[in-house]
DNA sequence: TTAATAGTTTGCAGTGAGTGCAAGTTTGTT
DNA sequence: AACAAACTTGCACTCACTGCAAACTATTAA
């Protein structure tokens, strides 16, 4: 079957630039490497992965596909914030389960460019939850919240990974948890912004000359 | 003077940058046109910016400490959001500025990659800004809430840029300080999560999205 | 003015990412 | 077996980016 060496093939470029990743760090593997320990050309690695740090990401195209699946068949009396916690309930227990979490958390973590690569590849799957989630909601599609909900969904996993580095007790899913709640009920009570539109703020600093900045 | 002659190098590089992203398009730009358009080598441009990108952003250094500056000598009452606002809104009028004073701004708008570049770097040490917030909240350094309110923030600009541009009529800012009133308040009181921590749900597949995958 | 010196620029050589192309190989189908 | 579609691979290429050492230039001391 081709599909099942595909996907053996992928899991195996994915895993060889894990290990590689962990060992080396981030910065000091190449993509020569990756493609030797899993034993296709670098030319194929190309056609896999269009940048390395998708390698180190191995992220599963299936898994959206799911996770959509999980928002469409949700029952309809559950709240938005809830469903998106199911959807991303069910990534954290697969995780969990492979015991990547914790290895694959903690290097994107400690990379500012896997950061920044798992950011902009989140950003098309959370256009695609937005635009589901907002149906559901029944809101319009330029809905504010719908977005928030999964834009902050996708902070609070962040924060969880990075917190979980420097409190390894605490459980990636556990972090993730309590960041739902907070932003469930509100970051801030006492958020109240004194728009400083012209004058008597100490707070309007003055602007640089450069390029914006 | 060689500070001046350095700061006139800088300025023609940038400058160089901007105008030929402008007209061919960021991606399109290589280093060696943007180095020879302001007499210099390649080398050069590189003994100036670290990246490509930070040429035609112009970025300026100063801006992290600006926003931990304003964070560190913000009224004691001022609650946690309504500081991030503040400091979120100091870049914004940065670029509202510039976006009507140079071409600059202009481009950086116009690309969401290079707004989303833009923040990135200017929020490049977001550990920073966190631990700030954490310290001013007398929070322990672990603090879930302290790092979301940074890490939504960042979502709530993300969210406005991309719904700013279905409907421009708009203003970034003002679809910022929606998502940041949403944040506040909260983003879904009906959040109740029947924590399915053993068996029967049927919601129990393993998915993906944000995490890392 | 001249000579030492410290800061800057530059060429050069090299690594590594990423792409397009065309030829070769595997796999599935008739 | 013959054929087509899908997959892999090598090759040649562009470009980003770095380290090094030579060359240049402004600054300062004598």
């Amino acid at each position: 079957m081709r599909e099942r060496k595909k996907r053996e093939t992928r899991a195996a470029l994915a895993e060889a630039a894990l290990r590689l990743a962990l060992d080396k760090g981030p910065d000091n593997v190449t993509v020569e490497e990756i493609a030797e320990a899993a034993d296709v050309s670098v030319r194929t690695f190309f056609n896999y992965f269009p940048h390395k740090e998708h390698a180190i990401l191995g992220r599963n195209p299936e898994h959206l596909e799911r996770a959509l699946d999980r928002m469409r068949t949700a029952p309809a009396a559950e709240s938005p914030l809830t469903t998106m916690w199911f959807v991303v309930d069910d990534v954290l227990r697969d995780l969990e389960r492979e015991g990547e979490l914790s290895r694959r958390g903690e290097l994107i973590m400690s990379s500012p460019s896997l950061v920044y690569q798992l950011m902009m590849s989140s950003f098309e799957d959370e256009r695609l939850l937005t635009a589901g989630l907002a149906e559901r909601m029944g809101e319009p599609g330029g809905s504010v919240r719908a977005a928030l909900i999964v834009s902050a969904s996708g902070a609070a996993c962040r924060v969880a990974m990075e917190l979980h580095k420097t409190a390894p007790e605490r459980s990636v899913r556990d972090l993730v948890a309590e960041g739902f709640h907070v932003l469930a009920d509100g970051l801030d009570p006492g958020f109240a912004p004194t728009v400083p539109d012209d004058t008597t703020t100490n707070h309007t600093m003055p602007e640089e000359q450069e390029g914006p900045s």
